[in-house]
DNA sequence: GCTTGTTGGTAAAGCGTTTTACCACATGAT
DNA sequence: ATCATGTGGTAAAACGCTTTACCAACAAGC
């Protein structure tokens, strides 16, 4: 409402120390008086900047995005927190964007993007869409912390430990005696995917793989296929827990039983995740921290030129009942 | 990166003209080859709109906020998805705050809201920092759609249909022969349990009623409460779904078996409410539907001046396992 | 030759900040 | 007197867009 020449009228004094006094400029001499002016000035009009002033004169929007393929996941609701925490904390807004829940958020990021709307984006999921929007951000100098994907060009990578959660995993069924191990793999030809067979197969080599999608339906599939062509199989490693969710589905409707008869352990972990038919004993994935990461790497100055870094925090091991000595 | 200027030199026209084309202005009398040239123009510069310089000039953001208590509850990642379908469609950027995760995220908005970086914001839970946004945001002639809250002024309202809600899980219960029936509230003193109790009431008279936050351990400590002091109950009806989850555990650990001992029946559907131990009985509501129509009346021109509606989509009675007539 | 209308535009004033340069004035030292 | 040195500011130019008015040129009607 009010305007900085409102402000500096009330004052006495040019607009330009009002900005100046606004910004805390250090360079600004000013007499101790006059600041007092201008500072009773502003709460006397109750004087907020104009935003979209601001953004045009400095070239900065003081607006970040996070893109997410899936918001509903709520393994990514997490993320989503360690993000807002993050631009909370900088002063930024963040806005969301669901690549399953707007078609075409690609072109309406692209834009905002283009018209310098956005300070950073932090992408997650490396799909054709991710990579348009890198693409443009990269040509407008906006910088890009891609989540979990393949380490690309013009942006910085930013992993969780996949490599040790499936070394965790791996090494909790292979101590239980399982030697007889069941992968449901999700994100397939990922990176992170990847970097978490990598893990189990450092510790033990899985008899039996399958992919799916990371979901209870696609889970419930997969390990359908993976018993029937293993029937084996003692130990169950899910690589996302809805996926493991599906697999207990099966388990229960072809009579295998959880633990006694099958050991099942999943990545991510979920609060409900103790509720279930079977409390499911899970690997809890720092991601949080992963989100509110991001954020800070997206902002700091001057952005790592297109490294890869990981969270620090490490994957924890949440038991519950799923696991058990292999029979 | 390129300006309106740039694309009017190299399509020999004023600016205005290019404005005025890409704003699609009808009152805009122009040659078909003149409008040709402009266009190509602005494809061979890949020319976007400023995004600040708009919003400066024409006093819209085009961003709106959502505001949520607590976006970790996966019963309001429905509504979050609602909203940004909505504000996607309208073009909108949705810029999201969590109250629980960011503290002092009403001043945030509030200087937002101040400085003309908001075109609208949506408000879920009525505590006082949603009281201090709705007013500075009337201030600003800032549009408010406050949802499942208590009639504001300066706010238009919106609500699902809780009524309906209390009235079918009470019904649910009443046809299975129930007459001993205790309720779990959450959101003590909220307009919307309320109405889910008088809904409740029109069919039976509760026998016990607690009130509980809507959480996991806040629903176990609030039925161990009821069933200590109402033993005799066999129906229960949670406001909350993650509060019927605490209801579960603390039914398990007393060695009530639910459905035969003590039928549960939940407000709010999950996935994962199959999945659970007992599978949940539950009224599925349509949060959705809240979100999407939250976006859209915020953007109706001109807004519903400080009434309240309600979302057409009804509830929905979700059977699983959790109820059964009774003893 | 005058009005009247139509076509196809243009000029220029802001919108509210930020920031770079510059400057008036006083004080004290030479 | 003059020169330096602070002190305490100010002026004005952007930033890129939208929008209101206005207008030149030409044709048609009579």
């Amino acid at each position: 409402m009010a305007t900085l020449a409102d402000i500096a009228k009330r004052a006495g004094v040019s607009a330009a120390v009002v900005s100046r006094v606004v910004n805390g400029d250090a360079s600004l001499r000013i007499n101790q008086e006059t600041r007092k002016r201008v500072q009773s000035a502003i709460a006397d009009l109750d004087y907020a900047p104009n935003i979209a002033a601001r953004a045009l004169r400095s070239a900065q929007s003081g607006v970040v995005a996070l893109v997410v393929h899936d918001a509903s996941n709520p393994v990514y609701a997490e993320l989503t927190r360690g993000a807002q925490f993050a631009a909370a904390e900088a002063g930024k807004a963040l806005v969301l964007a669901d690549a399953a829940i707007s078609p075409g958020i690609a072109d309406s990021l692209a834009r905002l993007i283009s018209g310098n709307g956005l300070d950073g984006v932090v992408i997650q999921g490396s799909d054709h869409e991710a990579d348009e929007v890198i693409a443009r951000a990269a040509r407008q100098d906006v910088p890009v912390v891609a989540l979990q994907a393949r380490l690309k060009e013009n942006a910085h990578l930013l992993s969780l430990p996949d490599a040790a959660a499936g070394r965790m995993a791996a090494h909790h069924l292979a101590i239980l005696g399982h030697d007889e191990v069941g992968v449901v793999a999700t994100g397939a030809g990922l990176a992170f995917t990847e970097s978490r067979l990598n893990g189990i197969r450092e510790v033990i080599a899985p008899t039996h793989l399958v992919y799916a999608e990371p979901t209870i339906d696609d889970g419930e599939a997969g390990f359908a296929d993976l018993i029937a062509s293993a029937p084996q199989t003692t130990g169950l490693i899910c690589l996302n827990i809805l996926a493991a969710i599906g697999a207990l589905r099966v388990a229960r409707r072809v009579g295998r039983r959880v633990p006694e008869d099958l050991s099942v352990i999943a990545i991510h972990d979920l609060a409900l995740a103790a509720d279930l038919a079977v409390p499911l004993t899970t690997i809890r994935m720092p991601l949080f921290d992963l989100g509110k990461r991001a954020i800070e790497t997206l902002l700091s100055k001057p952005l790592a030129p297109t490294g890869g870094t990981m969270v620090e925090a490490l994957p924890q091991l949440i038991l519950r009942q799923s696991t058990a000595r292999a029979p």
